[in-house]
Order: C-alpha cells, then sequence, then structure tokens
DNA sequence: ACCTATTTTTAGTTTTGTCTAAATTTTAAT
DNA sequence: ATTAAAATTTAGACAAAACTAAAAATAGGT
C-alpha cells in the first residue's frame, strides 16, 4: 500500500461518510487537491487490488477490504494527533499537518503501543471517533450549534471545520471543547446567536455556529 | 529533501565516518542495496542541490550543507530508537526499521518535543552518540572488546553491528549495555574471551567480542 | 608501457504518480 | 429530441527513482 493510494482511500472514506453511493471523480480530485484524470487513474488501481468499486462514468466506493484500509488510516491519523496534543503539548490547530505524515508509518506494534500510553482515548483532539483496532467507528451523538433550539443547554464536543484558522479562533475566543454552553437568543437578522459559555455571555455569528457540534444534555 | 535523497546522504555519512576522504560508487550502492549506476544519478542530483562534492571517477562527499543535513537525519533517527525503547517498550532490536520511517517526518517541533521528552538523552540504545540540534557529534571513548587487553575492566557501552539478530543474541546471554565486564583470558586459538560480566563468568567468541564495545573503566 | 580486471558512467527502460489536452459520456435545459 | 454544458476518461507526456546492458575510465600487474 503506497502513501498516495492510503490518501485516496482516505479522502474517498470522508467524502462518503454521511452520504450514500458513490463518490464522484471530481469530488475526490477537489478533495485531494489533484486533477480529475489522475483520480481516474487511481481508481482503476484501487480497483484492480479490490479496495474500491469501479465503473467508468459511475463514481467510486469503497469495498469492505478498502473501508478497513480508509479506517486503520484515519485511526492512526487520530491516534497520532491525541498524541501530539497530550504527550508533545502541541496545540490542536498544530497537529493535523504532522499526523498526516505520522498516518503513513507502517508499524501495527507502534500505533497499538501509542493507544496504549494515551490510555485508548475515543475521540481526537477535534472532537472526531477513533475508530478502534477492528474498524469499529462510533459517531457521536452530536449537532451543529446552529441546529439547536433556544434555551438548550449542552457541551461543545466537536468541530467540523478543524482548519488552523478556525481553530485559533476559538482559541482567541475562549471556545474549547468541553465547555458548556446555553443559547439564550437568535438574531434573526443574521442568524447570530447569543450564547452562555461557561457562565460567561457572548455573541457567535452563524458561521462559527455551523461549525461547532455540541451535544445536548439530556 | 526527498526520503531517497535523505538515505543517501546518512548513507555517505556512515561511510565516510572514520574514513577521510570521498566514498565510492560501489560502497555507497552496497550500503543501501542498490545498484552503483543508481549511485552516480543520485550522485549528481545532490551535487546539483550543494549537498554533495561530486567529480565524474572521483567518489562522493557530502559538503558541509550536507553533512547538517545527514546529521539532523541521523539525530531524528536516533532519538525516535529512545522514544520507542523507554516510552513505548519496544526492545531495542525493533526500533531500526520503525525510526527508518520516522526519521523522515518533518516537523522541527515534533523532534525537539520528543528530545524534551526524553529528557535530551546523549545515547541511542545501541551506545550510538545522539547529535545535538547545532548538528554536534561526540563520539564516545571506547574500543571493541576484542581489542582489549587481559585484565582490564569496563562497562558496555555500545555495539558495532546493531543487527536484530545479533541484539537477540545478546538479549540471551543477558549481555546489556551498562553491564560491567572484567576480561580473564584470551584463548589463542581461537581468540575467544573468558570474561567476568556482572559477576558471572562466561566464554564469549572472538566474532561477539569484535562486535561490541567496552568503555574502560579509569 | 601495455594489457586486463574492476569501477564507474552512460544510454535506454520501467514504474509510480502526476499533468495537459483532446475525446467521450452523461446531464440538464430548451 | 436536440443540443449545450459539465463531468469523466483517454492519450500522450513528464519527473523521480530505480533497473540492465554497454561503454568508458581507472588501477594493478607484468
Ligand atoms: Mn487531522
Ligand atoms: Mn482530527
Ligand atoms: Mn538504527
Ligand atoms: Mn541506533
Amino acid at each position: 500500500m503506497t502513501r498516495s493510494e492510503e490518501n485516496y482511500l482516505k479522502a474517498i472514506f470522508h467524502l462518503g461518510n454521511g452520504e450514500p453511493g458513490p463518490i464522484t471523480t471530481n469530488a475526490i480530485a477537489e478533495q485531494m487537491e489533484t486533477k480529475p484524470s489522475s483520480v481516474t487513474d487511481m481508481a482503476k488501481k484501487l480497483a484492480e487490488k479490490g479496495l474500491v468499486h469501479y465503473k467508468k462514468y459511475q463514481g467510486i466506493s469503497l469495498t469492505d477490504s478498502g473501508t478497513r484500509t480508509a479506517l486503520s488510516i484515519i485511526r492512526k491519523h487520530r491516534l497520532w494527533e491525541v498524541f501530539l496534543v497530550k504527550k508533545l503539548d502541541f496545540t490542536w490547530d498544530e497537529v493535523h499537518e504532522v499526523a498526516e505524515q505520522l498516518e503513513h508509518i507502517k508499524s501495527e506494534k507502534l500505533i497499538d503501543k501509542i493507544d496504549a500510553l494515551l490510555d485508548f482515548p475515543k475521540y481526537d483532539p477535534h472532537g472526531d471517533p477513533i475508530p478502534t483496532k477492528d474498524g469499529k467507528f462510533m459517531e457521536r451523538d452530536k449537532q451543529l450549534l446552529s441546529d439547536m433550539p433556544i434555551n438548550t443547554q449542552g457541551v461543545c464536543v466537536g468541530v467540523k471545520d478543524s482548519s488552523a484558522p478556525f481553530l485559533k479562533f476559538l482559541d482567541k475566543n475562549k471556545i474549547a471543547l468541553g465547555n458548556t454552553i446555553k443559547i439564550l437568543d437568535k438574531e434573526d437578522f443574521d442568524q447570530s446567536l447569543q450564547i452562555l459559555m461557561e457562565g460567561k455571555e457572548l455573541r457567535i455569528s452563524h458561521q462559527i455556529a455551523s461549525n461547532l457540534y455540541v451535544k445536548k444534555n439530556d
């Protein structure tokens, strides 16, 4: 399995997660920042290896084997992210780039030991679930802050956009995962929110609210 | 800097360490388990980038820039080896293969944090010195066990051959770095040694003695 | 000095992963 | 049903890193 193949599988998984049915060539090309013709080439190679289903003009989807492989890469990516934050004091906006490299290290023992060292974490620094060794993947019960009605209370559990600029913005505004949150008011005009976070009142734009995941209190 | 370029620089450094003057094409090819013609191709590319001195038929040697780069790869390799042993309970015969991959991860911050986490170790699990961030490299005062006269005492500080089979053999015979050692007798016939290690007497073949480094007690 | 064995380089190919430009298929609108 | 636009695939090219086979240079022995 080459690094490039692994990156394609991961991209296809992420694009397919949620959406059923096959993924388009163009979507993969955009995600991978490459050209559609390159995607077609790779689709053939991955199909040859039994990792994707591919019929000309019909889009691409992962086989069971492809899904397993993608999950193992994602598992490694997210475990390394946790490692960087918990053990090496990286901030959550710094880890992704390095994890993109570390996820391709080939050593079953290495990642299992990292997993144990971290005490088998369930979520990465961005709130994304870490697949188990055998590919079990549990998505947390969560919803976008922007989709929640007034007066609901909950806890921040994840980000949809995990780009460095967004994460740094959250840091600057003291918005962190684990924070308690209550929606006080919604502004009809710009859909901005008045919220109570960890006891402090603040106003949040729709742009932000639609990229923050919250778990409702039961 | 590609992975392949980094591996060539490392190989050239190791071959040149000790020997002065340029390294031959064939020596590099053998070290890298590749063909001499491939080495010639790479020599041109590295010379182009100012990393090696190369004149046709005259051999190859590292420039200052090439040496710095090689040392930074070696630093990463050895720090990762220490990490694997100290933090993840790898054995010293397992770490090299994984470190060969980890040494190519590109993140200055990552390796500095690993260095700090390990409390700035000076030597790797095989007794090899870890270059400092600024490329300082101190070889320890040591000599091969096979070169030491009868009755000298010392401490095991390194291995010359760090292949897995040799290391496993040492484990099996309870020979570890840090162990005290005293040479009791040398057999003229096969140059085997009778030694006292950590209080226990044992016999060691020349083959073994010529791959174990010892620091003489002062 | 000459010849030969060895070393090294060159020339031409291969594989992987990418690209551009052109051709083809699908889709969506009239 | 036609046709235009968009998506996708094909064909041909390229760069990196390797290889084989052949040519060239060097080194050693007489
Ligand atoms: Mn990430
Ligand atoms: Mn993440
Ligand atoms: Mn090593
Ligand atoms: Mn080592």
